[in-house]
DNA sequence: GCAAGGTGTGGGAGCGCTCCCAAAAAGAGT
DNA sequence: ACTCTTTTTGGGAGCGCTCCCACACCTTGC
């Protein structure tokens, strides 16, 4: 059913090594040759045996996704389909397929499984969390082309692509500072996973650089969920001086903390103001709308994706030391009404 | 650097015949024999080279998931990622991986791409559209192994996994009307989509079942997006003769929905009762809660993979036909308070 | 003791392609 | 016309594996 080089050849009239010219876009072969070649190509609908291409080129021209820890709390959220949607759009653009690993089973198995046995030319890693380093370590040692979706705190030394988690959270305590708050708290993330360290960073300069420290237990953790972010504010209600405004590091923790804050008998953003992170869907859902912080994340995958092919590319062109490059892309602040943004009552006390 | 079968066999002081049987666990090798060339394989870290193993044995173990029309509108919401946990569980159990297409481009072009050149053994085809046939009879006439998520009207006879979402929109009607609500409208989704399609004949029949008739004007067409559910709420509302009670055919057509009733001043439940379906993280977020229709997404990936590996193991095993099976799995009421549930007010006129 | 039947083991062939090199064809220059 | 170069074409080798067959080496049973 399927044929083979060889009988294109026979088809056209030619050689093997004709038609390969041909499908491979080669120089030194005749216009009239290589239309006929490409009319039999098509009407016959062949197209080459990726197993035996891959076997002699030593490419696949396949990337992998590797997401550790396939855990439901980021499943939850729509983060991952407009990654892969980046992703995706990079990989058709340079004619790469894209395979997904999630690794749930043993580490050291899923590695062999993955990156041994050359299904890959090259993987991108999610990384959520610190202790990723294991997988990304044994990348580096085997010399194995990826690139971090993420940080990792202990290797600054690989190509990764981040939103600016930093950034994004001092803007959005600058905001808040902005408005006239000035008891302000943040409901962080958890401390293991990357994100969870850089917004409370964020948060901490932001509120130097507005001229405030940070207020006795005005800094809760929480674990990027809806209920953590409920348990979360209630201890921040009970304290003995309140806050007037708190940053969630992400908008489930927003959304829990709103709830919290209306079971309390409180108002938001009157009694409380509110800023989250991600704009997932649900922040403009809620009422009020929540004011929160912006990752382009589809562009993430897009540039990391961009970034693993175009080393690939290089480094068959025998382009041997590709020197690791960190990118971060920007975040942004979107306003809605949570904040308090646009109150009468922003400037009072 | 990476080591081939030959020398591991040379490394172990046997032939290459001997470790390919060991490490395809094939019978008669003296058990010493294969104790001492596992260990070598463990010591060298080796693995097979996949594209070599393909080439000869006309396997790759790669099962795709094609997704057509990658459009934003289905990525907002965790469907996916649920989806494809549940396909990729079962694909770690049979020692498959997994490639992902969305589809966006040319179809005849994505096809050629995918299912041509044998990367994949199989794929999982998510068909959301009426008319993702174009590629589904492809599929067909190639004889392409192949389970369908979803469902295909016009083709009966093929292989697929789906959610019963005749009986799901029919229970949320019974629900509704077992609760006194004798005006119930539904706002339908697209119906060149299954899903849209099923849903609205289930409304129907629950209508029936519980001896109503549609009356004019109750049905209006969505898009499953929160600003369709708003439009169309609003048409509902401007009715002469309002209804108590709208099944929306999604979640996010049922928030849009919640929101042009409370814009136009009323309250759900009291004067709208209000039923989804999806049970996506926002039902449970916004107020009041929505009372929705469960789909076991998870579980629908699981059994799509399940069966095309099954009958993939089966094929290769030499069992020629393998019958086409239509398998519906149940869809749940998961009652909150969006639908009146509960209230002292349900059996009022 | 020897044929008849296992059980292990090794090596050839070949999967469908690309790469390389040599041969053939076509120009270019005298 | 003839050589020298350049372009075009064809076929061999080999990528790393599996499959098959042949050959050893053991058992048995008479």
């Amino acid at each position: 059913m399927t044929l083979t080089l060889e009988e294109i050849a026979k088809l056209a009239g030619v050689s093997r090594s004709t038609v390969s010219r041909v499908i491979n876009n080669q120089p030194n072969v005749k216009e009239d040759v290589r239309d006929h070649v490409w009319q039999v190509v098509r009407e016959q609908n062949y197209h080459p045996n990726n197993a035996a291409r891959a076997l002699v080129r030593r490419r696949t021209q396949i990337i992998g996704l590797v997401i550790p820890q396939a855990i439901k709390a980021i499943f939850s959220d729509p983060y991952f389909p407009v990654l892969i949607q980046g992703i995706s759009a990079a990989c058709v653009e340079c004619h790469y397929q894209l395979m997904l690993s999630l690794i749930t089973s043993q580490m050291s198995d899923a590695y062999r499984r993955i990156i041994r046995g050359g299904h890959l030319d090259g993987v991108i890693v999610a990384s959520a969390f610190t202790d990723d380093d294991v997988f990304i370590n044994r990348l580096v040692s085997d010399g194995f082309p990826f690139v971090l979706i993420g940080r990792q705190p202990q290797r600054p030394d690989i190509t990764s692509v981040d939103a600016d988690n930093v950034h994004g959270a001092a803007m959005a305590v600058q905001h808040l500072a902005r408005q006239g708050y000035t008891r302000i708290a943040t409901i962080t993330g958890p401390l293991t996973m990357t994100a969870g360290i850089d917004r409370r960073d964020g948060f901490l300069s932001g509120l130097r650089t507005a001229g405030m420290t940070l207020q006795d237990g005005f800094m809760v953790e929480g674990d990027f969920t809806e209920q953590g972010g409920y348990e979360a504010m209630q201890r921040l209600l009970s304290l003995d001086v309140r806050p007037q405004a708190v940053f969630a590091a992400s908008d489930m923790i927003a959304v829990g903390a709103m709830k919290a804050v209306r079971a309390a008998g409180l108002r938001v953003p009157e009694d409380v103001a509110l800023v989250g992170f991600d704009d997932i869907p649900l922040a403009s859902a809620v009422e009020p709308p929540l004011t929160t912080i912006r990752q382009p994340i589809e562009q993430l995958g897009h540039t990391a994706a961009s970034i693993l092919l175009d080393n690939l590319a290089r480094s068959q062109d025998g382009d041997g030391n590709i020197p690791p490059q960190r990118i971060v892309l920007p975040t942004e602040l979107v306003l809605r009404e949570s904040c308090g943004f646009g109150m009468r009552y922003k400037n009072s006390r």
